[in-house]
DNA sequence: TCTGGGGTCCTAGGACCC
DNA sequence: TCTGGGGTCCTAGGACCC
């Protein structure tokens, strides 16, 4: 028999706006909106959302749109990382139950693959997955099984699209390849941004069909390099892209925000500088690896033409490759104060770190006197402390605690129901009106969100 | 008032070295 | 007179992804 791999692709449907869903299901079936950082535009919009012309990065705040929401009802809220973040490990572990070969794509998206089975076999594993993550965490995913990655994005594609696919989708046939792909436009690929969309669109290839078996390889090469080369052969069922199982290390890390208002004064740069290289230490510390280069930046608002621009970026390299917190925030300090200019107002400053190595393969200094096994084991406990009680919980004497009035503006902000006491949905039992032998379980949450009703038989788990 | 925040890979071309 | 040539490193820019 011949030896296959199918290539299985998960993905979440609408995933921001479905975490928020699953904790309000009262919103399924209503248009729902999720907001950018400094609620600045939509960067998830469900499909009812989607009908009323709410797109990718529709600024919300401008006519007409503020009308819109108000016409119709449109449940828009902040982003809520925490939430998410927390929803995308679930998402995953429940996977892990049924495929022991996954890939940590992105959030919301996974691949798995089955080797030497029939497709039939992946399907099932598929389709007991999506259901089991529709039960245990009410989020819509679809998914799609195919030969190679690109297939299989392709696929996911058509289980989406439509539903009689039952949210699982396999291109198996040669035949139903080629369907597919005559359907899709060329730009949808994966792989194919807009710049080689229209590029191709001019040469006349509107489908993935048309590029996958109307181009040459060498044009494909010569134009779109080896990476334009392997989706083509992707395309053509030929795989080119294997399994990442072990995600590779970091080869920067890079934390910025926007300002939730103008900042001029350098205290306040110096605390949100300060509170972004925690976070990026932290990353590091997490991968186990060193920095030895670090670069800060500090721009002003692009947008306000009235005011006067600027956009600095310092890198330092450091002496010895680090992870310390302190020893980063020392130098990302010392940076600020070579770029900050005063009397400019600034909208979103940030910090990256490079050159990273592994944290057992740091090459020492002669003339370094840092003790650095001391600040490691300061950081062990930070990251213990922190872990346990949150990020707020410690603080550098460089920071102002609970005063960050330079943060993200956050209005529209749900609930933590997972990752936060305070937000954990309380549930409280109380017979039923009618006499079904089950239970009224209301959930409810402290911001006042509202609540719901869901009803359980005695005895189940 | 509000305009996201991350990342990766590839190539061309210049600098530099022996 | 012949005005080298091969190799590597670095950077900027472009393209892509979620």
């Amino acid at each position: 028999m011949e030896t296959t791999t199918w290539y299985v692709h998960l993905d979440a449907n609408k995933f921001y706006a479905s975490c928020i869903r699953a904790f309000m299901p009262w919103l399924n079936g209503c248009p729902v909106v999720v907001l950018s950082n400094n609620d600045g535009c939509s960067i998830c919009q469900t499909k009812e959302a989607q009908r009323l012309g709410i797109g990718m990065g529709t600024k919300l705040f401008e006519a007409p749109w503020p009308q819109v929401l108000r016409d119709n009802d449109v449940a828009v809220f902040s982003t809520n990382f925490p939430l998410f973040a927390d929803m995308s490990i679930k998402f995953k572990t429940v996977l892990k139950r049924y495929f022991a070969t996954l890939e940590d794509y992105s959030v919301d998206e996974e691949f798995c693959a089955e080797s030497d089975v029939p497709c039939s076999v992946a399907e099932e594993k598929a389709r007991a997955a999506v259901a089991d993550i529709g039960r245990g965490l009410h989020l819509p995913v679809s998914c799609g099984i195919a030969r190679t990655k690109t297939l299989a994005k392709v696929a996911t594609r058509f289980a989406k699209d439509y539903p009689g696919y039952g949210g699982v989708c396999a291109i198996v046939t040669d035949e139903q390849r080629c369907k597919a792909l005559r359907l899709l436009p060329v730009g949808e690929v994966w792989g194919i941004g807009r710049r080689h969309a229209d590029r191709l669109k001019k040469l006349g290839v509107e489908t993935a069909y048309d590029f996958a078996h109307g181009m040459t390889p060498e044009w494909v090469l010569k134009h779109m390099t080896v990476t334009g080369l392997r989706t083509y052969l992707e395309l053509q069922g030929i795989p080119r892209l294997d399994l990442e199982t072990v995600p590779p290390p970091k080869q920067s890390i890079m934390v910025s925000r926007s300002f939730g208002r103008n900042v001029g004064d350098l205290d306040a740069l110096t605390d949100a500088l300060t509170y972004y290289v925690n976070m990026n230490a932290a990353k590091l510390r997490r991968q186990h690896s060193k920095a030895a280069r670090i670069s800060v930046f500090l721009s002003t608002n692009p947008f306000r033409e009235d005011l006067e621009q600027d956009f600095a970026w310092l890198d330092v390299p450091l002496p010895v490759a680090t992870s310390s917190s302190l020893e980063i925030g020392e130098y990302a300090r010392m940076a600020l104060r070579v770029v900050y200019r005063p009397g400019l107002w600034y909208k979103k400053a940030g910090i990256m770190t490079s050159e990273i190595v592994r944290e057992n393969a740091v090459q020492s200094n002669l003339f370094d006197c840092r003790d650095r096994a001391k600040e490691d084991r300061l950081m062990r406990a930070w990251d213990f402390v922190t872990g346990r009680y949150g990020r707020e919980a410690l603080h550098t004497g460089r920071q102002a605690p609970g005063q960050h009035d330079w943060w993200v503006r956050q209005e529209k902000l749900s609930p933590c129901w997972t990752t936060r006491r305070e937000d954990f949905p309380r549930c409280t039992d109380c017979p039923l009106p009618s006499g079904d032998g089950g239970q009224e379980i209301v959930w409810a949450d402290s911001n006042g969100y509202g609540s719901f009703t869901t009803r359980r038989r005695h005895g189940a788990a």
